[in-house]
RNA sequence: GUCCCGGUAGCUCAGUUGGAUAGAGCAGCGGACUUCUAAUCCGCAGGUCGUGCGUUCGAAUCGCACCCGGGAUGCCA
């Protein structure tokens, strides 16, 4: 594969002088070539000799001057001399203005240095997690725009990529709705038309209603408890037992097929998933109805994946559940419980072997909450025990990942809630956040037209959330706050939308003023905050392939707020349009265009929208 | 109890394979607008990397123990 980072072009290098100096040791040797992190020292180092003198009892030092003496890279770099070593061994390299040219060239004629892969996989993303007659909540974000991410980020590499959406549409909690709906119609009460709002309120109707429990204490809360009241209590516990009693009848019916219980079903999905889908199109994710694949679709084939289990001794009974044991793990995977209903996990197991004996994955990602931590472990181990997790006719299983994420918080530090305790429902975070946008937008952008302002500050909102999510580290939690992440300073999406702004800006005033973009103009790096820029835009493709082999997309986004970084600061020092020459100005647009380029194409790997101006 | 995750500047966070003096942003202080969009840039100040011990030429990073916070923990999903 052709390479443009300097990083890569050196770590071969080094490595094959590595090997000529120490034959012993042949070309497995680290390198070590990192970005050096003080000017003085250079443009990039080898810490190669430090651990290869332990390796071969010599002193590093030593080993760094024989490294030195196989090694010529005087195509890109000075020539490495005995004044190159450093402290206990740094060997350090400084490029050749000329050989930042040569590469920003083969940087910009190779898509931006990712080509498609040569060996397509095909990878299946699990994001989304909705549940049938719940609004999507605030909790369904972090599911939805990093599992979404992690699916662009294969795409873009050129892998297959399947988006599966595992639908709550099956089980007990969707029958108790389901047998509510079926009440009202049958006293002529069903509304013609429905929206989500409706069927949650019947959601959590039905939950109350069953939940008698909790009916009972909130009674004695209210006025106290006495003989009589104990007479009332079990007259409510018994009204719950008859609900709940009710919707396992429904739940009975819906899993053998009964066409009018279906119907009713049908619908409550059908106005789920349009709202659900509506949302999913307005955070700017690629997740269409193709991509739902709920858990009723397995529902089928549930009791032949518990038969097959226990028939080929994968699975064994304990306690009258069925369960997987897993090597490491001591909580076995249970997949039948005592009363012969199924589990989750059980829905799972069916879910990955359809996955890749089906669909064909070598690779399935997982985008569920951390809490699930233990439960995906389980599955994982009892599928790969069960043989679900091999191809068909392949020797190793593919390979399952959880990519787990953390929860948002509020200020507080707790899980982020309404002021009632009730979690955020997501479409009032994205209206919040677009509205806030929109002030801004007023107060900077006067000179545009109100649909104009109105479309920038979507975006605007948009992207502000989804960075802010995007650039916390997966695994942790993190603190939201509007003002934060609207902010136009600092690591923000507004900052990056705000950086490509200019660029686009810059265009369009050259194109004004008569002056011409040429895509072959001689790329030359003078000034400090040129080769900076250059520097960072060679990182591109390796920081890609790194995002979406550690499932990380906060890698991309701090890479792309050290290009924009790089670039206000080149933008403030070194003028392009007012250049003081001809050739400099032609080369700074060539910069200047790579740079939007790669700015573009990052964005649009992380799933931001973005503008034109604002 | 056991297991998992986290603890880095006043606040919010980066820190890749163990490398030279631990980095950003915000807030604070001081500068830069006859502009290529200042929604920006530059500078200053701010640290016992939870604590201790160990491994190493070298530890925020690896190991062990402990402290603090969060989570999970067999028949809900």
């Amino acid at each position: 594969m052709q390479t443009f980072d300097p990083i890569e072009i050196l770590g071969a290098r080094f490595r094959e002088g590595i090997a000529r100096a120490y034959p012993q040791v042949g070309m497995d040797a680290d390198p070590l070539i990192s970005a050096s992190r003080q000017a003085q020292f250079g443009d990039f180092q080898s810490n190669a000799a430090m651990p290869l003198g332990k390796r071969v009892g010599a002193n590093p030092r030593e080993v760094a001057r024989a490294i030195v003496a196989q090694i010529d890279v005087s195509d890109i770099a000075e020539p490495l001399t005995e004044r190159s070593i450093a402290g206990p061994g740094f060997i350090n390299v400084r490029l050749q203005p000329k050989a930042l040219a040569t590469l920003l060239d083969g940087l910009d004629h190779t898509e931006v240095g990712l080509p498609a892969a040569e060996h397509p996989m095909t990878v299946v993303v699990d994001l989304c997690g909705v549940n049938l007659a719940k609004q999507m909540h605030v909790g369904h974000l972090r599911a939805t725009i990093i599992g979404d991410t992690i699916a662009r980020l294969y795409e873009r590499l050129g892998h297959r990529v399947v988006r599966q959406s595992h639908v709550g549409d099956w089980g007990l909690p969707i029958a108790m709705v389901t047998a509510k709906l079926l009440d009202l119609e049958a006293r002529g009460e069903l509304p013609a038309r429905l929206d989500l709002d409706d069927l949650n309120r019947l959601y959590k109707l039905a939950q109350a209603e069953c939940a008698g429990e909790q009916r009972a204490l909130a009674f004695v809360r209210r006025f106290g408890s006495n003989a009589k009241i104990e007479a009332e209590l079990s007259e409510i516990d018994a009204e719950a037992d008859e609900h709940l009693a009710h919707a396992k009848r429904v739940l009975v019916a819906l899993q053998s097929g009964d066409a009018k219980v279906r119907a009713v079903w049908q619908r409550i999905y059908d106005v789920t998933m349009r709202e659900c889908l509506r949302m999913c199109a307005r955070l700017h994710t690629l997740i269409t109805d193709e991509h739902s694949a709920g858990e009723s679709t397995y529902a089928e084939e549930l009791a032949g994946v518990v038969a097959d289990l226990a028939a080929r001794g994968v699975a064994e009974e304990s306690d009258g559940a069925l369960v997987v044991r897993v090597e490491g793990i001591e909580e076995p995977c249970l997949v039948r419980k005592s009363d012969g209903g199924f589990l989750y996990a059980t829905t799972d197991l069916a879910a990955i072997r359809r996955r890749v004996q089906q669909i064909g994955a070598d690779l399935v990602v997982y985008c569920v909450d951390a809490r699930q931590s233990l439960h995906f472990k389980q599955v994982f181990g009892a599928a790969t025990r069960a043989g679900y997790a091999t191809k068909l006719g392949a020797t190793e299983p593919s390979h399952l990942k959880h990519a787990a994420f953390g929860t948002i918080l509020g200020e507080d530090g707790r899980p982020f809630k309404t002021r009632s305790g009730e979690s955020v429902k997501l479409a009032d975070l994205l209206d919040e956040a677009v509205s806030r946008a929109r002030a801004e937008v007023e107060q900077r952008s006067i000179d545009l037209s109100d649909a104009e302002r109105q479309e920038i500050a979507e975006a605007v909102g948009i992207a502000a959330i989804k960075y802010a999510d995007l650039s916390n580290d997966r695994v942790k939690d993190y603190v939201f706050n509007f003002d934060r992440m609207l902010a136009f300073e600092g690591n923000t999406g507004p900052y990056l939308l705000y950086a490509l702004v200019r660029i686009r800006s810059l265009f369009r005033k050259a194109e004004a003023e008569g002056i011409p973009f040429d895509p072959h103009a001689a790329i030359s790096i003078e000034q400090p905050e040129e080769k900076a820029l250059a520097l960072e835009l060679l990182r591109y493709p390796k920081t890609v392939r790194s995002a979406a082999e550690a499932l990380e997309p906060h890698r991309l986004c701090g890479y792309l707020y050290e290009v924009c970084a790089a670039y206000s600061t080149f933008y403030d020092r070194c003028h392009v349009l007012k250049a003081e020459s001809e050739p400099v100005r032609a080369s700074r647009l060539r910069l200047v265009e790579l740079t939007g380029r790669v700015l573009a194409d990052g964005l649009q790997t992380l799933g931001l929208p973005t503008v034109e101006r604002m």
